[in-house]
RNA sequence: GGCGCCAUCGUCUAUCGGUUAGGACGUAAGAUUUUCAUUCUUAAAAGCGGGGUUCGAUUCCCCGUGGCGCUACCA
């Protein structure tokens, strides 16, 4: 039971934020690529910014000098470029609480490091990483804590002159959070409600190690969020354990009345099995998992990406918007505008959410049909040249016009519609077999002499024409206009064939079934 | 193991004590069409189990079960 009543600090916190300017960040580790689901968790962030007409920044959290990966923060900006997802501030975006990368920041960790070291809230330790594992070796539970800090080698149990030699001789050392056990700790978290856990179950956190001259993650993520002025930290469930030490730090810092509010997001699971989603699924279920494509510099491997993929940006935003957010009705498609307008944190799912890519695949599909056919007509133009052929926007557009609401994504036009630009010089089996047989020689031959002599071609009335022309033969309709399909696109596929015939042009339209006639047998 | 979070159709989700439990993806069938698609219509498909609270629980509480996360001198 939850009986804990909210504490005043925080109610406060909540009333003075009203007027608050509000400030949220996205700060990854450059170790890699960028992540799905760290794109959703900016993608919230961009929106909730966005609504309350509050900053967005760009933060470079690289306190870990051995996962740096060079090239990653590039990928990392390029990446929300293409989204759609802006930032206001941090870096590359320039800005006032600078600088935006941890790794130049050092000095700045170093003051608040001391003030800790001070007011007594931190320690020094000099067990060195062997000594620590033996220790959790011997025992199975082990965890630096009160019941483990004064039987290691650490500032409480060394004598002083001893810790001063060692820490102003230069020696290795990591300064611990030292964390007073049997205090109630509370989270207010926006999604979650009130989390309360008991400090005794925390362990004594390292905060800075002197071999890098860095501090870790926790404490480096509170002083940048104090000093940045942020007001609101939307971050990933996997936080959420970790979420109490950073409150302990703000008060430790004397920094609670202005601590941001927590909102942890449900994390993003794998299409099936067990776990979440992970680097590797993708590529092995059929679907990638970052938004561009990734080289890893070490490896040399590859990693697909959305797009690369043929993706619209539109479409994947759309889609991980969804998954753990929605408006509140049955609204699915939405602009980055709506969205922003509609966002709301307390209407965040808390459960994880399978990314099921089948979804995404149909988003992709409507977001084709709502763009211009122009544009289509633009990204489709260098797939169709890596095909071999060249073809002018005005010639491409119009085929997009008749064609793009049968695709998921543009690069399946070539499939779908290659005969709009390359004349047929074989005919689909499965199609002859049905549809040229009988008088289909004969309804084609003839079709071309009254098309050939027939003054107006535009389908508008060359259609009617032909269909009165028809009924006059008494011949049936659906035979002779398949084979007559056949002859144009080779195969009984495509859209209506007047649309067609008025794409290709009379001249076209009637080589091509011509040349159907000397190639296919008369039955 | 310890600690925490979570739990509605196969999947994403709506429901803020009273509903024939709604929508979307996917699946199936049908309709339209001169072809193939698209599109449209329809169908099948869900409250993890057990206790409470209540006139009444999917909804609130507890326990169990299950899933997930965290448990580093990584973020």
């Amino acid at each position: 039971m939850r009986t804990f009543a909210p504490k005043i600090i925080n109610r406060q916190t909540v009333n003075r934020r009203i007027a608050m300017k509000v400030r949220v960040r996205f700060a990854p580790s450059p170790t890699g690529p960028l992540h799905i689901g760290g794109v959703r968790t900016a993608l919230y962030n961009y929106l909730f910014a966005r609504q309350h007409g509050g900053d967005m920044v760009f933060r470079i959290e690289d306190t870990d000098s051995n996962r740096f990966v060079p090239g990653a923060e590039e990928y990392i900006r390029e990446a929300f470029a293409w989204l759609g997802i802006g930032f206001d501030e941090g870096v590359g975006f320039g800005g006032e609480y600078g600088p935006y990368r941890q790794s130049e920041r050092r000095e700045i960790y170093k003051v608040y490091v001391r003030q800790l070291l001070e007011s007594g809230r931190a320690y020094y330790a000099f067990d060195t990483p062997a000594e620590l594992e033996a220790k959790r070796a011997e025992r199975p539970n082990f965890q630096y804590d009160a019941t483990t800090r004064m039987e290691m080698r650490n500032s409480l149990t060394l004598p002083k002159d001893e810790v001063d030699a060692i820490v102003s001789g230069g020696g290795q050392y990591v300064v611990r959070f030292l964390i007073e056990p049997g205090q109630e700790v509370h989270v207010h978290d926006l999604i979650r409600g009130e989390v309360v856990i008991n400090s005794s179950i925390l362990d004594d956190k390292v905060l800075y190690k002197s071999a890098d001259e860095l501090p870790t993650y926790h404490l480096a993520n509170i002083v940048d969020d104090h000093l940045m002025q942020i007001t609101h930290v939307i971050r990933g469930e996997e936080w959420l354990p970790s979420a109490p030490l950073h409150v302990l730090l703000y008060e430790a810092f004397g920094w609670q009345d202005t601590m941001p509010q927590f909102a942890h997001l449900p994390l993003l699971l794998k299409p099936e099995g067990n776990g979440k989603l992970s680097k590797r699924d993708g590529d092995r279920l059929g679907f990638p998992v970052f938004p561009l494509e990734w080289h890893d510099p070490k490896t040399g491997d590859v990693s697909s990406g959305y797009r690369e993929k043929d993706y619209l940006p539109e479409a994947v935003i759309n889609f991980l918007a969804l998954l753990g957010w929605n408006p509140g009705n049955d609204q699915e498609l939405m602009t980055m505008d709506e969205m922003t307008r509609l966002f709301d944190l307390s209407r965040c799912s808390k459960a994880g959410a399978r990314f099921d890519y089948k979804k995404l695949i149909w988003f992709n599909h409507e977001y084709i049909l709502r763009r211009d056919d122009a544009d289509i007509a633009r990204a489709f133009q260098p797939m169709l040249r890596a095909q071999g052929v060249e073809a002018p926007l005005e010639r491409i557009t119009p085929m997009v016009a008749l064609m793009k609401g049968r695709v998921n994504f543009v690069h399946e036009l070539w499939e779908q519609a290659a005969y709009f630009f390359v004349a047929p010089t074989e005919y689909d089996e499965k199609s002859l077999r049905k549809w040229w047989r009988e008088d289909a020689w004969t309804y084609v031959s003839e079709l071309c002499d009254f098309i050939g002599e027939s003054p107006e071609f535009e389908g508008a009335v060359l259609e009617p024409k032909v269909m009165e022309w028809i009924a006059s033969k008494e011949w049936p309709v659906g035979k002779v206009m398949n084979a007559f399909r056949v002859t144009l696109v080779g195969a009984a596929v495509g859209p209506h064939i007047f649309a067609l015939t008025d794409y290709l042009g009379k001249d076209e339209t009637l080589r091509r079934a011509r040349r159907a006639l000397e190639v296919l047998p008369k039955l």
